[in-house]
DNA sequence: CGTGGGCTTGATAGTCCTCAAGTCGGGTGG
DNA sequence: CCACCCGACTTGAGGACTATCAAGCCCACG
């Protein structure tokens, strides 16, 4: 069981120079190459855009009409609150979006935390319905994100409910570095950026801090992979891959 | 860790005879009263009734192109498999959708199976497409219930990643008789139909049978709730829901 | 410098799993 | 009709995995 919430102090050291200026050019997620319709929709709604420090709220949950956050560049997580603790449920990557489920369902059962340094387009929340009137190319689309989702969190519900600790941490690691290789953005053949402290993958995978610590250290001494300096470096991935078994195989854009 | 697979054997005893003539009569669930064209294309893309047996699986990991499950009576669950275990991740009531996220994303990542006797509606898997361009009110229809599954199974992992053995029972207790009394089939004030067995809530919550069966033991030995003959009785409401936690309060339809 | 976070690591304890037996009930086949 | 079998359910004893608690280290920041 997880460790107490206290709101996290320090902030992250580095932003991410690099993927600022990658995803621009070669993705714009959800929203890319639009019908005619769909994109004037999109930028009738569009409010602005801004920059959220780690850490800092996007939604809460209980919210009311909430808006919908297109991320630019940057991580944020989404989280939900029980007994006095947290659960992360998915990450959120640049190109994809936030706010989508509260905006279809009216009311916002999480919360979303900028996990890095974050740069986003917000959208009024009316986007989500109206895009089904008026945009149908735009709805298939929010569709297929949330359905996405729903399947990485029942992913993620899977692995913490069935394996124990280093299959979970593989899973984990295995699963952020896919989506950014699938994007493009994992620089070296086994690298990628991986900006979690301890704490996001203990809330994220219902283990503690301290033996999250553990955990690594079993599989860096391994040799399978380790995380320094918040990247993700994979030195055996087919060992890794088998540890975290079939599931982390697909894990859906 | 919950226990090995194995196909179950022998099917639950009863059928729900209550719940198949409320169905019909007070709800269709996702399908209720829509526009006209909305319509037309559901009777289009309608492709039989059908009845399955106790376990039988509609759906399996790894097709393609499934067909999509109205269910009319009985329940369904949706679940994964990883590391030679089961991790259930739904379940579903009549008037829900089964196989809508494969339809959606093209890959079907998770598998379904009847869990009581079971009727259900098929439609062809075209439908989710098709309902953006032709039947927009359906459309937003079934995004909602994909958001809605969602932010269930975001629940459920939130219990699983947070709460210990009994918090996470009366969590799964709760929910399933919300689910039920927002539709009024909840017959008795505090009871509800409940046709799981231990190894299910062993699947769902991550735990094995032998530890539900001592959960159970305790909620009932304090009074507080009791499964017995396939039903679910609630003998202190409040208790019950302390214990849940937050979480269950919500419980999106 | 002092402070506060995050990271690390050890010792201890608790929850829950594993394994194994034994009960019960219904279904099947003689 | 009864014997048998099989699955679900129970319950106990032992052990594994992970949480908890505590202390020390390091770094960035004020």
């Amino acid at each position: 069981l997880p460790t107490d919430i206290k709101d996290q102090g320090k902030a992250p050291v580095t932003g991410n120079q690099f993927s600022d200026v990658r995803n621009e050019r070669y993705l714009q997620g959800v929203f890319r190459s639009l019908g005619a319709g769909d994109g004037s929709l999109l930028n009738a709604l569009a409010l602005s855009d801004s920059r959220f420090p780690p850490n800092r709220p996007l939604i809460q949950e209980g919210e009311i009409g909430t808006c919908i956050f297109r991320i630019v560049s940057g991580w944020a997580y989404q989280y939900r609150t029980t007994h006095g603790r947290r659960q992360i449920v998915d990450f959120l990557l640049p190109g994809e979006i936030a706010g989508l489920e509260g905006a279809l369902l009216g009311l916002t059962e999480h919360s979303v935390r900028a996990l890095t340094e974050l740069r986003v387009t917000v959208f009024d929340g009316r986007l989500a319905h109206n895009s089904f009137r008026a945009a149908p190319e735009l709805a298939l689309r929010l569709g297929r994100h949330i359905a996405a989702q729903a399947c990485r969190i029942g992913e993620l519900l899977a692995t913490i409910g069935c394996c124990d600790a280093i299959e979970r941490l593989a899973f984990l690691m295995l699963s952020l570095y896919r989506r950014q290789a699938r994007r493009g953005e994992a620089t070296s053949p086994l690298q990628c950026w991986f900006p979690l402290r301890r704490r996001h993958m203990a809330e994220t995978l219902g283990m503690t801090g301290a033996h999250i610590n553990r955990t690594l250290n079993q599989l860096r001494r391994e040799g399978i992979a380790a995380v320094e300096n918040e990247r993700l470096i994979i030195q055996d991935f087919s060992r890794l891959a088998r540890i975290a078994g079939g599931a982390a195989a697909a894990s859906v854009p």
